[in-house]
DNA sequence: TATTGTTATACTCTATAACTATA
DNA sequence: TATAGTTATAGAGTATAACAATA
């Protein structure tokens, strides 16, 4: 069950011993690698992972509150609030203050921000089909699965 | 493909869209469930997933280089020299040069080490196996599986 | 009273480059 | 010249708490 992870290590042949097992940490090493990935297939759009979540999924969810997009996300609302800020400052996004709750903030796309995710969508299908280019397309949707089921399992965190 | 994660947001019935779909970020959640889950199970540790894993693979691997333990975590050089020296300032591990070549740094945990990895090692079984236990065995070993797989795809990063 | 967003602070992780001492 | 580690700096992400406005 670790003899990939052990052999793995071509460098000096490192040994994970019990953390070759590890779920935690193969998670954290799988998204490090999707992480390097898509700075590279992305690199000239100029967009972070965050960023471009954050975009598509405005343009899915128009309108959407920024605590409702940070809860989604699993992002901090004190963090939202300062990527949703530069993203209106570069102009991608426009936040307005809906009438009937005075304490929210409501999400859009602006123009702007509309081309940027066209521009962005091929690229970012392109990534993941190459990222994930070793695993079967089989392979790819057991992944999805097992990682939504991963997710579902417990109630969401509370900020 | 998408329902889960699309009916997922039982907050505001957010939709993911074409998102949902996106492995690069059902790796991003995972990981920081995974890490919420974590710091809950071993907080009485004082001890972070990064630290404890350069801990538990210097258990398996005493000598270690720091370059080499850097690589196979995927750390950069310049942080792995930080973390090294807050993990020896505590004790926990020593570092010394090999006569073989004085430019490298080799680790070896400390009897205090050693007893803190020791201590620690239950409650993280415990935490591997609570935080995945919504997936029975079979599917967290496919999980594993196709981790692996994924991360031996291409070749290491350079630094 | 509770909630939404905001501000402020601090810490971790990451990225980069320049530096040293060895090889 | 190249490599192992170090230092310095900057930025991104995160966690926390306190705050104002509104509900």
């Amino acid at each position: 069950m670790a003899e990939m992870l052990d052999r793995a290590a071509s460098d000096d042949a490192v040994r994970f011993g019990p953390l070759a097992g590890s779920l935690g940490l193969l998670l954290r090493l799988s998204q490090l690698h999707s992480f390097a990935d898509f700075y590279g297939a992305l690199s000239r759009h100029a967009v972070r992972p965050g960023e471009m979540s954050i975009l598509m999924m405005i343009r899915e969810n128009p309108g959407i509150r920024q605590g409702v997009l940070a809860k989604a996300l699993m992002i901090k609302r004190a963090h939202m609030t300062k990527m949703a800020r530069r993203l209106e400052e570069a102009g991608l996004i426009r936040r307005t203050v809906p009438e009937d709750d005075r304490r929210a903030m409501e999400l859009r796309l602006t123009p702007q921000g509309r081309a940027r995710v066209a521009a962005m969508a091929p690229d970012l299908e392109a990534h993941e089909a190459q990222s994930f280019g070793g695993l079967t397309a089989k392979e790819a949707a057991t992944l999805r699965t097992l990682l939504r089921k991963y997710l579902a399992l417990e109630a969401p965190k509370e900020d």
